[in-house]
DNA sequence: ACCTGAACACCGTTCAAGT
DNA sequence: ACCTGAACACCGTTCAAGT
């Protein structure tokens, strides 16, 4: 307060404006992504909302994909990557995997952004971590537990991003109509196969897809060697 | 010839301005996309290439998305759905799978288009159609081989998607570096598991990460019986 | 009825010039 | 040395007004 003193009146008016750091853009990015979601994450409206210019972030981060990742990295600190409770590692994995999928669902737009550009901060290789440990708890040899990771990995970011973004949009209820409808009316001599199937096609919960996506891959993953 | 006769001289300068439908609408835009990349197949660069104005283009495509929708339904065109020589059902599962993967390796940004927005053309039903009838040589059930197709494109996707971005632009060698520098750093107590898979992490060429990935979820997907 | 000029409301990124 | 105003080169989409 008294160091307050010897700032001039018109500095005090407002809340004294921080001094940009990376940390404190990044959390402004969060906040404004929470609050209007991750297409607005813009460099040039967080800029606004952190009283300066475009330009100014750029000494920070290198440009908006980064600036994604970093936003990215920050929320998967909620993934819960020691679950409570029994259960043997498969089920512990598969419920670390649905923590970090719940994560993402949250966010929409950043599980897409994570499939193009993978991350590589504090806390994705804290989930690295975590996975490779139940992996090799469930006695999946090095190599095949490496690769292993990237496959449950793109499965649970890859799912996000369709379900992300076909829950929020208008279009993609469109897309989802328009799927149906090429589904529906496939009951034609070249598509025998999709009218045999199409209750199927159509069928299930995403988390019973999920579910059962994991479980595959689980299973494929423990009878099928790498090669070399 | 003659018929040009009655076109005042101004109109035959360049030739006639073909009249706009939404076939020559995409046909242009995968013609641009060949030429510089899905990134800049805009409505505002079409409508130029075009030679009309950007608003034109909406009375025959809903918007950017299903242009872009519409475009990979074009090249879907050139996957081999029934591909040639010997080989049980996952064999040509498999190479059906790759020839998808190949084209949108091919064409970069439209992996990452068809993540989000699902396409349902013509083209890509026939592949469902491939698909489909290849599970039921193999003796998968209606229910697991209407789930494993998603399964099989959502991997094939993803992975077109996330290599197609690494290959080409250079800051995505920039993550790449970045995450191997992550690993190879990660030598400390907070990730033993990291630093002890470090290698097994980088190894495999994108094809027989592929590939294995394809026999895993084959292998899975006959031992996992879906819910219900 | 069909088409589109012009406008609205934005973008990312750079760099010369300031402090 | 550090920061940024202003500019460059774009976007998607809408709608009133034209033919």
């Amino acid at each position: 307060m008294t160091a307050d003193a010897d700032v001039p009146r018109s500095r005090r008016e407002r809340p004294a404006k921080p001094a940009l750091t990376r940390a404190g853009i990044v959390a402004a990015a969060v906040e404004l992504m929470r609050a209007e979601g991750l297409e607005r994450v813009t460099m040039r409206r967080l800029a606004q909302q952190l009283d300066t210019g475009p330009a100014s972030l750029y000494v920070y981060v290198r440009n908006t994909a980064e600036l994604h990742a970093a936003v990215l990295d920050e929320l998967l600190g909620a993934v819960e990557l020691a679950p409570e409770g029994a259960g043997d590692w498969r089920d512990r994995l598969v419920r670390v995997l649905t923590s970090y999928v719940d994560v993402l669902f949250a966010h929409p737009a950043l599980a897409r952004s994570a499939l193009v550009a993978r991350p590589s901060g504090a806390h994705y290789l804290d989930l690295v971590e975590a996975l490779l440990a139940l992996l090799a708890e469930g006695g999946v040899p090095r190599r095949e537990a490496a690769w292993a990771l990237d496959l449950l990995l793109q499965h649970a970011t890859a799912t996000a991003a369709e379900q992300a973004t076909r829950g929020q949009d208008t279009e993609a209820q469109d897309d989802w109509d328009a799927l149906t409808a090429a589904v529906r009316g496939a009951a034609d001599e070249r598509h025998p196969q999709v009218a045999t199937h199409g209750d199927e096609l159509l069928s299930g919960t995403p988390q019973q897809r999920l579910s059962w996506g994991f479980h595959v891959l689980i299973g494929g993953i423990l009878a099928t060697p790498a090669p070399e």
